[in-house]
DNA sequence: AGTTAAATGGAGTGACGACTCCGAATATAT
DNA sequence: ATATATTCGGAGTCGTCACTCCATTTAACT
């Protein structure tokens, strides 16, 4: 006799739900709970029983995309060639921009500018992206002059713009060689 | 007797709803047409009388906002230092992006992507800006293999990247440092 | 197989927002 | 000053969306 009991087909839902709202909110920011329900295959009351909130789905949603990238970094984080693992990371977050950023917009749209979690997510995220960033100065493949907050910036910047107008995937690489080449010594 | 027959109040309360849209859609996109209403100061009606449509009020103000913009392009255009010009326009366009985007986020947000008189307004825009990267160029100022499209990509990256998380002006600075390095030849 | 507590689904509820109707107000021309 | 056509304002309509209630189903343990 355990003290915590989970049926089997809630942790399926559960997941199902994610997997949907992923795709949903990835496409359209402004989708309804009803649009992720129906794609789940699931009614509409067990996606509230799952996530009392639509702002907690999108949170749960958003987290998940966070530590997804937190880890990709830390794979990174350990590679021969600091330069190397830094760039590709920074190209790797500005190409799967796109539906990251539309779920963020949707979070915000729906009221909520925090979210315990997904802060915590998203601090753990970027202190990732900070130890990539140390290791390629080290390395001497990134200008030791610029500091965290503005390459942040740029990262930032750089996955927005890609968003914005959808660019062709030619036009972005042309634009990240712009901007990497503001980063080098 | 004249064919058209303009009254003034009317024309004034247009004037006063579309300063009245620019604020409260700079601030919150998500804002209601009642609030832009109580903010001018007239009826819910009263608006929509003039703009039968919230995206045709939300087209109605971006398209203002892109043809200052052109406007002061073309002004910096003649000037002595193409160089400065440029990088001083594309600084004021990051500076100020913030209210901008919104209301283009708005405008998507509201369902229509396109807009007749918006996209004029944002092909003029670009138009002006261009010749302001061609002059610089020829000038010396920028790299030459960097062309139109990823320039511009870059100007909308920065913009997006400023308004993203609400910068220090300190820290905007360094990062467009960082890609003006990048557009120097 | 039977029991039971957890989980489900879909019809409801309440709020909010875009948009309309129409009587009252007002600018303009005579 | 009066007439009148235009504009105004706010109460109302309609649709949508986040969220709830409860009768029915079902997983899991004996």
């Amino acid at each position: 006799m355990k003290g915590s009991r989970v049926r089997a087909d809630a942790r399926d839902n559960r997941a199902r739900i994610m997997t949907a709202a992923d795709e949903i909110f990835g496409r359209s920011p402004n989708a309804s709970t009803d649009d992720v329900a129906r794609q789940a295959g699931v009614g509409i009351a067990t996606v509230f029983r799952h996530f009392p909130t639509k702002t907690e789905l999108l949170e749960a949603v958003l987290t998940l995309r966070l530590e997804r990238l937190r880890d990709r970094a830390l794979e990174l984080a350990g590679s021969d060639d600091p330069g190397a693992a830094f760039y590709s990371f920074f190209t790797q977050v500005v190409s799967e921009s796109a539906s990251k950023l539309a779920i963020a917009q949707a979070l915000i749209a729906a009221g909520s500018a925090a979210g315990e979690d997904a802060q915590k997510a998203g601090r753990g995220m970027r202190e990732a992206f900070d130890i990539l960033l140390t290791e390629a100065q080290r390395s001497g493949a990134v200008r030791t002059d610029a500091a965290f907050p503005e390459v942040y910036a740029l990262l930032v910047g750089a996955s927005r713009g890609a968003t914005a107008v959808d660019l062709e995937p030619a036009t972005r690489d042309k634009m990240l060689a712009l901007v990497y080449d503001g980063l080098k010594p």
